[in-house]
DNA sequence: GCGTTTACTTTACGCGCGTAAATTTTCGTT
DNA sequence: AACGAAAATTTACGCGCGTAAAGTAAACGC
């Protein structure tokens, strides 16, 4: 025997619905929605669910409702700090609102971004906020589920998919770290994956390529090899590769994304180099993104910081709204927050 | 409407079955496990699977199981990457046995930790492995979910919580970092919070003041304040009074974990003052978990591994000999793995 | 070929709750 | 006190599947 049940009396709703003196639709209805039943009623349930510790079956719940409370949260990678982040703060908004947030990790993988859409297929969720993958995104298997699930983006766009799209704005990471860079000495270079996973790094690069052009420097940049979702271990590999081929475009370096300038600094560390805004240095490094970690690295990083807050708020707000209107939107949403510039001691 | 149902024909497994030409029965037999039909009649079952893309309802498959393929995994914060970390290994050991792993994070609160506990028995899940919060966990509660749910505690003991305890050897690792740097140079001071949260910390003490016993050295220990979770800054901020206040015990620093450590690293690098075991260093810093981030600091920290893979193994094997066993083992089984020393640059 | 085991089918009931329709009770208002 | 609206109750059915029992068909050993 597994599960060992105490001297619980009450079994079912039935059941509980007799003790507490209410009739089991009405108790229904209170568990489908408290305020849809009168204050004294309310009151005699909640007493009732106080004494006999009763709480309906789940399962049996679900399995009659279209739609379930149920949220799906679904990140890249949970690993990084960034999205746990992120998702926490998700998980707060939707407990809040009455909906039981469930997150799945997609690991840096396609398949099991895949198999996470199919797992929440099965728990009829009432929503999902996704943040895709990106570039190695099973399309295919987006667009069916989004077509049965209203869905809301968050982090990374992908043209067209789901109603809406919640996210920061990169030309404002950008606007603001190169603006910083290049009004306080030497303009910077860009310093990226040849191939990145993430959408938001080539908005990143063109936005840096018009940044530069509007203030009428040759942009350059900077790319290394690497694949996956180690982005420390790749950004410090490219890092060392570039300094000991000597082949640093300029002595000011803008980082796609805080993982990588975090590779990156471990290697200026290992060649030797000092990186950060004094005389005794030999060259400044900013980024953008405001990793959880960017605070604690030595020196401190300088980078443009997502809006964690308002794009979690807001994307759930959206969702909200969009399980409201039935699942879709007349046209779909963009919403894209501005970035806050922090500085510290790398640049 | 919410959900937008295509062109699926079937409906129930009563349809699927008949489409694929078997009973109902012999289909639900298959789904509750397909090595329990022959192998033809798998066969036919699956390719009708391929063919109509039929899965049974989540809900209607476990309201009436006793026991579901359900297996909950609560970690004390998902935003650390040791757990994130952790939690992917046990996931997927878990995906591969066949089971539905449910991770929950408690956010280092103890409310969210009793509330996940709940959240889980309404799930029936089979077994469930839990890390706990530790000093601050609702040790009631935590008793009450062990009394119904079979459950195997991982990193963190709580003496007699659980049928079995799967984690790390702290006197290994305090065994291997203070043997290092005894035998390298001179002898470290130990340096943690004065009211850790988590129970390693406090057997780690004990393991340093025996270790130094038997070395015929006097420990000495260096403990900071703050409360919570947040670790970099509050290593941060004791290292930068220690500095400040010109107390700090010695030239040598072992730190209780790796997260206190990247924030004494932040503070040193502050203050000037080099880490490492180089000439031009002010001093040598170790400490323990090796964090995945432990990689990437200024300098790379030189830690003691946790065995991951080993850990997450047994005690995801352990889940599942206690939950063929019944829910109950003779009497509780600790297994503890030993440390692996890693050198890096910091001491 | 027989008997035996194993696998499958048929039949039937139950799980715990959602939910609709019709009726009765309760409440707030004039 | 009377009345209409709001809320609760009664009754009844359905969801999709688990699962037990009894019977039938297939596979196996010799």
């Amino acid at each position: 025997m597994t599960r060992r049940d105490g001297a619980r009396t009450i079994r079912n709703m039935e059941q509980f619905a007799a003790a507490s003196g209410f009739s089991r639709p009405t108790v229904s209805k209170y568990f489908h929605d408290p305020s849809s039943v009168r204050a004294s009623t309310r009151a005699g349930i909640e007493a009732a669910i106080e004494r006999y510790d009763y709480r309906p079956n789940l399962f049996a719940m679900n399995q009659n409702r279209r739609l379930t409370k149920n949220v799906g949260v679904v990140v890249p990678l949970l690993t990084d700090p960034f999205f746990a982040e992120i998702a926490r703060t998700i998980e707060r908004l939707c407990v809040a609102a009455g909906f039981r947030p469930i997150l799945l990790s997609s690991n840096g993988e396609t398949a099991q971004e895949a198999e996470n859409l199919d797992t929440l297929l099965s728990l009829k969720p009432a929503g999902v906020l996704l943040a895709p993958l990106g570039r190695s995104s099973d399309r295919e298997a987006l667009t069916a589920f989004c077509r049965d699930v209203p869905t809301v983006l968050f982090d990374s766009n992908v043209e067209g998919l789901g109603e809406a799209f919640v996210g920061s704005d990169n030309a404002s990471f950008i606007a603001q770290t190169v603006g910083y860079l290049c009004d306080t000495g030497e303009p910077p270079f860009f310093f990226e994956m040849r191939h990145p996973a993430n959408p938001n790094a080539n908005k990143r690069r063109a936005a840096f390529v018009a940044e530069m052009d509007a203030r009428g420097i040759e942009p350059g940049i900077h790319k290394i090899d690497g694949t996956g979702w180690a982005f420390e271990e790749i950004g410090r590999r490219g890092a060392l590769a570039m300094i000991d081929a000597g082949a640093m475009p300029g002595r000011t370096i803008l980082c796609s994304n805080d993982r990588l300038a975090i590779g990156v600094l471990a290697a200026c560390y290992e060649r030797g180099l000092r990186v950060g805004k004094g005389t005794g240095c030999a060259l400044r490094l900013a980024s953008n993104d405001d990793h959880p970690h960017a605070r604690y690295t030595c020196p401190a990083l300088t980078t443009a910081a997502h809006d964690y807050g308002s794009v979690a708020a807001r994307a759930v707000e959206t969702l909200f709204a969009l399980i409201e209107a039935g699942g879709r939107f007349e046209s779909r949403q963009e919403t894209l927050f501005a970035a806050r510039l922090i500085l510290r001691d790398s640049a």
